[in-house]
DNA sequence: TTGAAAGCGTTACCAC
DNA sequence: GTGGTAACGCTTTCAA
């Protein structure tokens, strides 16, 4: 492996000049700039990152991260993924700062970053509100420097240089083929419990879920009804609807929450023939899983929302690699036997 | 973070004689070798690995690797992997030689290490045959100071310090689970097609399919058949088994080459009926998937059984980190959507 | 526009 | 038994 040593001595030149040269910093004369790239090519150098981040301790590097303070247990994986990477980025003189935010309130989060840019952070990590001041606030950051990265929700539209998360549409649809693989009866019908519809992510399960099975003469989708992240709502809910519509044999809950909802299917004793599908891993679903009242779940990878976006980050300012932009997290399916 | 430097100054030491306790190289005072302990868990400390990896450069680690060479395009992820890790360990001045033995042959395997150990390597890697001979060979190579890692298959009775790959077993109930969830029609009568007996995943895998099957009264376990690996081969014993067994509405294919057996169910025109399940993802698996032959299939994450083993043996020989023991790697579903 | 040197944390080697 | 020092590859700062 070539060192930036050996290609000075190739070049007729210093170390420093050549690290100039490789990161652009400017002020080389043109013709040593061209020979030094010649043989950067020629001998395929790749920087040696054991190099890079030992240097780069001297920085002291500081990063930000943003999310919901909800006691949805889906964020605890999360946060376990946060964990590992700080107590493995302090290693390298790197800190991290998180901050959660209480509600699902603009402002809250706008300060949360507003207080971090104060500490210093060189980078940003967010779960972010689907909201324009965030956007304008991500905008503002990078004008700074500062770069950003979204996490578990994306935000296109803002400047952020990457996303970590699920493909929320692909992941409906995953649901959409498991009901139909299910389906013993040769006719589905369907209830569907979201989450909010303000929440983007489930509302996109959700379509994608829908203009799935509008393809599928046997589907139809009977109702689809909120439960507000809240097993209480939840019950009450699929209470209502399970007596409404006797015909429902599926039920599709695309957000936390669910296992009000699964007692009342229980009541009814349909659940049996009853075609339950989720999403993401917390202890009660698994539950509910192995006692056969869920037929299978759809996951997202929390783990890897926790660590990848930092470990990206770092790596931005550290080596100077640009992230992949789009980072899809895989679709992840359980049943009883592989949970 | 504390550092080695810190330490030494705290125990009024130098930095050499820190490094002689913590890396238990002996030769250091008992009352020493107790201040330095007992400051170093004081501080909590956890050793740099950007340090280490740059100093263990001047060794020229050298990595062998074992595996098969068949033409099984599942072996095609794992040497994606191998490709990958070598070139990221290629920066660290670390080398990586690959030997492929052609037959499922054991002195093939013996051979291939024995003309790695010869090259200097300093551990092993190895997708180990089943048998007393390449069990002697691991146990013999550790007594030398090489540690091996198997993967793919495993070897738990020789000394190999840790196993990556799929929990056959599980892996089996996991096939058995998504059958039992697909079955429209109440009762499933299955056709086993497997690779080869004398291969022990395979077998792991239908052991484990049937003694889950079996506590299920709606199953019938019709025939077993094998089909080599091969493609032909697969055509004709499917073809027999449909033939003979009517009854059949299921199908479990366990190894790879499974064209043959789909097109054999297609030519009776039986495949709308018909619930398959296979395992991995290659091309022709993706395809069948796609044009709803195959309901679903079942992965082991090839990817990483080909990082992960060149992974654990670095840091091993230069952190000097135990690894776990045993690595399972995740048991994938994919179906027609999430593929 | 360029060079020289110090420093990041660890290990290895040579003195004593 | 222990200390001092050079080396791994890279970045940064100061000086020219």
């Amino acid at each position: 492996m070539p060192t930036i040593k050996e290609i000075a001595v190739l070049a007729g030149v210093s170390r420093g000049t050549v690290d100039r040269v490789l990161n652009k910093r400017g002020g080389v004369h043109p013709d040593t700039q061209a020979r030094i790239l010649e043989i950067a090519k020629a001998l395929d150098y790749r920087p040696n990152k054991a190099g890079i981040v030992l240097s780069a301790q001297r920085k002291n590097l500081k990063l930000g991260v943003v999310m919901f303070g909800t006691n949805n247990p889906f964020f605890d994986d999360v946060k376990e993924g946060l964990n590992d990477i700080e107590s493995e980025l302090s290693c390298y003189n790197c800190d991290i700062f998180i901050k959660t935010t209480p509600s699902f309130n603009e402002k809250d989060q706008i300060d949360a970053i507003d207080d971090l840019v104060e500490m210093g952070i060189n980078a940003l990590a967010i779960a972010p509100q689907n909201q324009e001041g965030v956007v304008r606030k991500i905008d503002e950051l990078r004008e700074k420097g500062i770069p950003t990265i979204t996490f578990n929700s994306d935000l296109p539209s803002s400047s952020r240089i990457a996303y970590v998360g699920s493909n929320y549409r692909k992941s409906g649809e995953t649901v959409a083929g498991l009901m139909k693989l299910f389906d013993h009866k040769g006719h589905l019908e369907i209830g569907i419990v979201g989450g909010a519809p303000s929440v983007l992510c489930h509302t996109e399960r959700i379509e994608a879920f829908k203009e799935y099975m509008e393809k599928t003469p046997s589907v139809n989708i009977v109702d689809t009804v909120w439960n507000n992240d809240d097993d209480v709502t939840c019950y009450t809910v699929v209470n209502k609807m399970l007596s409404e519509h006797p015909e429902i044999n599926a039920l599709y809950f695309t957000a936390g929450a669910i296992e009000g909802g699964c007692r009342a299917v229980m009541e009814t004793g349909r659940h049996k023939d009853m075609i339950i599908v989720a999403h993401d891993k917390v202890p009660s679903t698994v539950d509910l899983i192995k006692n056969d009242v869920i037929k299978a779940t759809v996951c997202q990878q929390p783990y890897v929302q926790g660590t990848k976006p930092l470990q990206m980050l770092f790596d931005y300012l550290t080596t100077g690699e640009t992230p992949q932009e789009i980072n899809y997290t895989d679709i992840e399916i359980y049943i009883k036997e592989n949970i």
